[in-house]
DNA sequence: CGTTCTCTTGAGATCCCTCAACACCTGTGG
DNA sequence: CCACAGGTGTTGAGGGATCTCAAGAGAACG
């Protein structure tokens, strides 16, 4: 039985505060009607496709959803892992410009995207809230470029252990013992890599002593200062 | 003497659309200051770097200004290019998360945040177009990490080139003729390879009678289409 | 206790990188 | 006008990291 992080308003941490405590209330301020609604997703199923135009925007309530990108003979691109507390597509364009899926069961909160408008137009802050977000994601973007184009295997996978890490610390749990929720696949769309590249790093990480993996999913930090070295780039490859 | 591209307030195309004519005039509607100054950069010359504070949000004028990171060893990953008529740094985090540099000799309008903030609170409607700035690119990031994650180098190329012609039919210049005023390091930097692949890859496009080469920065698309169709990955490999 | 899905591991192929030489262009100065 | 130097781009040869293909090992589930 896994940790199931369900999202809950009193959570530490939010990329979307403003959203926290009377989320309802506040934007049915904004709105008469108060059509917001949940949804339950299975493994799999699709939240909305690159080019539907853009209906909601989606808090996770709970769950893992993958946006991505497709080219057309089907090879992806994972840009980032929606976890519970996100939002999904603040960056109002009118049509979808990638598509998010479940990757594991979710449920998410509906929010129509005139809703947001109202709330754009009549709650003063709340546009630079909503630029603030879109500012750290476009941060957090380029990052991810940085380690597309330019790391290695081993580094990738160091970086994305890190940064699991230092989510985790960041909502109170331990930082060293992390779960990964998605599969090897997953994450290897995510990095830019193949599964078997992934796990053959996995398992020089192990070796190196750096990790243990307690399962598939569980992951125990052994040398967070060494993992968050090699994802620096500062360990040079053939001492990992 | 190649065409000199200075940005005009009369341009069709402008990521920048309320700052078009009167921006001075507008820009001092929001504060009393006036304190917009030009700046000129030699090649090379920095506008800012990664960790300082930021101060300005940045209108190229003329020239080129590459944004990149750094991995501590000095691999670089270019996020951007930014043209005449582009706003640099208007994700405004307090401290820069990636260095601006001039690609060539360029001329910058500098707008301090405050006055961006102040047309924030101020002009409606402005919050919202940053927001959709912001939102386009967002959007552009995450086809790069598509190009920089899953495709190869000369699909990496032909998506390049395929969008700085698709830039040049959107100011009104002709689409099949375009200069390029990055150097070949710059390009691979942007792409996540290295100047060599790129350099064979120039030659594999052009023996291939996808393109022609008049000159080092004068690219000719003889066949756009299947430029697209490479860019795409609709093409096999081995075809090219 | 199979069945299925996922992950790991191995062997070989491939693409891109590294290192190195050469070609080209431009400006400078003899 | 030519020689030279420095910056930039091209090309070649070899090596290495990652991918592909294939088999086997584990885990999850009925």
């Amino acid at each position: 039985m896994h940790h199931s992080q369900e999202f809950s308003s009193s959570s530490m941490r939010s990329v979307a505060p403003w959203l926290d405590g009377d989320a309802n209330d506040r934007l049915s301020l904004g709105t008469t009607v108060s059509c917001i609604v949940e949804r339950e997703l299975d493994v799999h199923e699709h939240l909305f496709l690159e080019g539907e135009r853009q209906t909601h925007v989606y808090l996770v309530l709970s769950g893992l959803i993958g946006i991505y990108k497709l080219l057309a003979d089907g090879r992806r691109q994972i840009s980032t892992f929606a976890y519970p507390g996100d939002m999904i597509g603040l960056d109002c364009t009118d049509t979808h410009v990638d598509s998010g899926e479940a990757l594991s069961g979710s449920r998410v909160r509906c929010i129509p995207v005139n809703a947001i408008e109202k709330l754009i137009m009549n709650e003063p802050g709340f546009g630079q809230t909503l630029l603030r977000i879109a500012a750290n994601e476009l941060a957090d973007t380029r990052e991810r470029m940085l380690s597309l184009g330019r790391q290695s295997a081993t580094e990738k996978l160091a970086t994305f252990l890190v940064k699991v890490a230092r989510r985790n610390a960041g909502i109170g749990l331990d930082r060293d013992t992390v779960h990964i929720p998605m599969k090897r696949c997953e994450i290897a769309d995510f990095l830019g890599l193949t599964i078997e590249t992934v796990s053959r790093n996995f398992t020089r990480l192990k070796l190196a002593g750096v990790i243990r993996l307690k399962s598939n999913s569980q992951v125990e930090l052994v040398d967070f200062e060494r993992l968050e070295a090699i994802a620096k780039g500062d360990m040079p490859a053939h001492l990992n």
